[in-house]
DNA sequence: GATGAATGAGACTTCATTCAT
DNA sequence: TATGAATGAAGTCTCATTCAT
């Protein structure tokens, strides 16, 4: 092997490398804006730790986001699961009782989204929302109204066929959307709702979850009807 | 009655009605304090927004509290609520199914806290936990331990009284706490969780809640076993 | 006099300061701002630099403008001399010479103008028009064309009046506006055109360009013609 | 011809295209930063528009230019003419009055330098001067003095000539200094000065000039005296 | 006590300049 | 030679905090 071959492959290899980070930057860039902005909230992070913690200085953050708030809102974006969406239209092939549609709704959620970083965004926009109304009505849309469509859908099903009881879909839904996002935020929030362990125990957190909703939601006999508390 | 009289007589009022406006002072900082801090979060909120909305001025603020912070750990100590500590001793002479204490517990805490301004709290601690650890600890201490033990305990009663099936409380609990903490989120974010409607809404939400849950809590008949989901 | 009568004397006179500082402010950052910018130009001063020679903080610049940009509105506003429309009033009832008009216009307005700071609005509006089209608009309809206005109403009467000789207007205003543009320009142009102390000698300046304009512009006997230059 | 005839033709033709560019790229460069920099200012202008509008990236520019400041200053050399040191020579043998002299100097300073793009530099030294002294320096010496010098000469003959009336040449130059001036630089000031057509009609604006200096210059009978104005 | 003018540290953002390719 | 990604000094602007009144 001759020496112009070593140098050629060496500029080939340079290139290939500054190309590949080149392509790679904004993607770090955002990873370590998710992680800081839902850590510290869009505010209290500041631009300069975003490019320090992608190992970039200052002014490459500005050379690929026009601004701190561009910078969120391809966060956002970026983050946005767009799996319900998926998910209604699998729904549609689904064969197997609606219990069981919930059940491998809910860890599937967990397994495809909230066990990823990107389950950050629901604290995010959590906190956020107000202050950046256009990103939050975006989110409402790709987010909120696809993943309750699909969730209202199991349940009328449910009922439909005899499974569930009679519910109010406009409150019921939200007996599996309440554990869910309480999960992820758990996750984020330095224990101030719930165990820190909890994430790491998703699996069986969110057993008993489905479980006792199940059980809740299920048609039940006569016998089973419980007291009803009344305050 | 002489001049001298009247003089003093409008120096006595002005004063009496600064006096009172002096021990008010605080308590409006607060309120507009955690307004603001619940809708912006603590950074995005200016010291002076919140003289102003509490109709003083920017310097004033600075006379009842050191700094930002300080007015952020007096917002989250005084409008954290006791009533937990409260609620756990009434638990002692309660009178009634577990199912009817639960039921009351979440009503009564509804009434009392979530639908108040200081729910806002929730979201707060939520949002800037990260930033505040040793007020984050005091939150744990105050609010989030004291409430999941009374949970714990209630639920506890009702698995030894038979009325409850067995349950791992680790993970049950947040049966009872999910669906509040969300109820609260939902008031203070913008829909980025839920219906925006569901705070105005609350008792027919909490009713639905309760339901699924005693349902889903309770022993139940063999026959009403609910399909398990595969995942 | 009493103790207290130092006291409220103090008071008296500190508030008054004070009062008359906040009142001077934006009058004495204006007048930094004009220096600067007439001298560096608007990009090249730093809005520190012209905190500093107003004798006050970066912070308290803003505190009175928006923007470095308002500012510079705020300043040429300031400084345009409506004297222009002043100026066409008083020529409706001028007694004398269209040339006595125009000498005494001439010297007025390097009086009352061309003397003071106000004039480096000149090369101000020269050097920065291009970048602020807004306040350019501004300038041609406060300045320039009033200014043109007065000049062509005072040369058309001299036609008229057979004092001068027939002259196209359109061309012939310039032989008086020239000189004067000339003039401040020299006075904040580090000598790029002119003598440096032709400012200092502003009258005599004056006084040979008038003479030699209203030569040239005088109805001539015959026999002065000139001769025609060609190139 | 073998193909590596057709390569080597090809490397050479590359090769030689790639020379010529070299030598055009700081021309290319210079024209660009000439009209940006009397466009916006200095400071104002980017480094990278002015690679841009050269047709080249922002790194080529740092190849040909030392720094911002040296492209300036390369831009004020390469632009000033040295005109004026020719027509001084020029003057030596000129044959014709002095009053052709004059007409003849301004047509052919309009031709050769006003209607250039190089007029540019009036502008950019005035507005600049004073960030660069040393450039400034430069200017006087091989654009002011020969000026200046040149049409005092002019005059000087004219007087000794019996042409024109006695003049004090100190002031009395910038007659014809003035109008010329201000020719170049409502070219490049967007109406700040007089009507943006003039540059366009810049012919009949410098008849219309030379014609009322020169009435203003020469020798008139006493009975054309013009009045006085009283300032 | 109350005010709000003033301050200056600190954050965002730009852009001249460098340098690996 | 040419490129353009990357840098970081420097500038604009904000806002918590102080302090004279």
């Amino acid at each position: 092997m001759s020496i112009s071959k070593f140098i050629h492959d060496k500029t080939a290899t340079l290139s290939a490398k500054r190309e590949r980070r080149k392509e790679a930057r904004p993607g770090e860039l955002l990873d370590a804006a998710l992680d800081l902005f839902v850590e510290k909230g869009f505010t209290a992070t500041r631009a300069e730790e975003v490019a320090a913690r992608a190992g970039v200085s200052k002014g490459t953050l500005f050379l690929y986001f026009q601004s701190k708030e561009e910078l969120f809102k391809a966060v956002v974006r970026e983050n946005i699961s767009g799996r319900f969406k998926e998910w209604n239209e699998e729904f549609e092939t689904f064969e197997g009782t609606a219990a069981e549609m919930l059940s491998y709704c809910m860890n599937t959620w967990w397994e495809r989204v909230g066990a990823t970083r990107a389950s950050g965004i629901t604290k995010l926009m959590m906190s956020e929302a107000g202050n950046f109304p256009e990103i939050n009505a975006f989110y409402q849309q790709e987010v909120i109204q696809p993943g309750q469509t699909l969730i209202r859908r199991i349940m009328q099903r449910g009922i439909d066929r005899g499974e569930f009881r009679p519910l109010d879909l406009d409150y019921a839904i939200y007996s599996v959307i309440a554990p869910m996002v309480f999960l992820v935020l758990s996750k984020h929030s330095a224990g101030t709702c719930g165990d820190p362990t909890l994430p790491g125990n998703a699996a069986k957190y969110l057993a008993a979850q489905v479980e006792t909703i199940l059980y809740g939601l299920s048609v039940q006999p006569a016998a089973g009807k419980p007291a009803k508390g009344k305050a």
